[in-house]
DNA sequence: TTATTGCGTTTAATTTAATTGTCAATCATG
DNA sequence: CATGATTGACAATTAAATTAAACGCAATAA
């Protein structure tokens, strides 16, 4: 985001000081530092108060800072995001960025023993590719039933209805790419 | 601004429960119910965190917000805000709103006794008037000097040069209006 | 009834933002 | 040079956001 680098460049273009600024919109000097090195995250409020005075609205100064951000590219174990139905407790699919925003959607998956994606068939556009990392799991395209194990990978038309099952005992993890996002 | 009423008008739009956002975002249930009834200002992060979770950006969150904003009709005694030049300790000067989003400039002046906004003369575009609160004030303009008790005002096209003194030994206060906004 | 589940809210404890006061660095001015 | 003023940064304190847990309510099922 950011945040701090836009707050002093419209400030420094306005030709105001910390303090000048501070005193406008009612903070201090002291959180005007801390927010430009981005030590903290000011809240709505003292945000809006300083925008207030400079002025510039809310949308503005982050129409252009979003407008500016370099799309993300790496992502750490924690960043995944969960997306899997809440009422699925026994699969967890933990999506890579945000799908809305590309035409790839890749997903950590993890299968505890017994889950199951069926019985209704899924079924939707694009294709999709997975590879085991860890466990087993059944896997069912279009009638054709397959047990895949660490190592071994599917790839198939989204369109066939498929269906993926651990009917082993252990956990089981696997990785997947699909094109375009379907959910 | 009323965050919280915007922020649950698009989460029951997508279908969402509190504690569904919440764990998406990473925050708790509780959270973002202070958050929806106005009763704590979110950091930007968390804010953000939320947005993401739903996902709408920042900016479209704030142009809607923004965009369906009624305009502030009433201002309290302390909404005021000080718009003299730092140097002048004498004058103060207390502007109703944000001149730059109106064509009609509002000021409460405060002048201590000696208080001068010479000796260079004012300037500037259109008309101004004003009325005498209390105290007294020399008002000079285009040459032509009165003394202005309570009660007593002014009216004058601002490209004739003027000036502003106060050589009582009591505060004076003016409250006075100019269009278009000068600064 | 009597649990049970899911909802939003509230409260006390904790974490974090914001203030206050101070500092060294910078830049004019006499 | 001093000196005074102004700048941004920092440590310690205060204020506020956030958490974690409990609460009350309504809907649903046993």
């Amino acid at each position: 985001m950011n945040i701090g680098q836009r707050l002093r460049k419209i400030r420094e273009e306005r030709g105001l000081s910390q303090r000048e600024l501070a005193s406008l919109a009612g903070l201090t000097n002291g959180t005007i530092s801390l927010i430009e090195k981005n030590k903290t995250s000011p809240s709505v409020a003292s945000l809006k108060s300083l925008l207030d005075a400079i002025p510039i609205s809310m949308a503005e100064f982050f129409a252009t800072l979003e407008d500016q951000e370099t799309p993300k590219v790496f992502y750490r174990k924690h960043e995944f995001t969960e997306v899997s139905p809440s009422s699925e407790e026994q699969v967890s699919l933990r999506q890579l960025g945000n799908a809305e925003k590309h035409t790839l959607q890749v997903l950590y998956e993890t299968y505890q023993p017994g889950a199951d994606t069926g019985p209704e068939w899924i079924v939707h556009e694009g294709e999709e590719a997975g590879i085991v990392i860890s466990g087993e799991v059944e896997v069912t395209v279009d009638g054709t039933v397959e047990v895949l194990a660490a190592g071994d990978g599917y790839l198939f038309d989204s369109r066939l209805p498929h269906r993926f099952r651990n009917i082993s005992d252990t956990v089981c993890v696997v990785f997947s790419a699909c094109t375009p996002p379907s959910f």
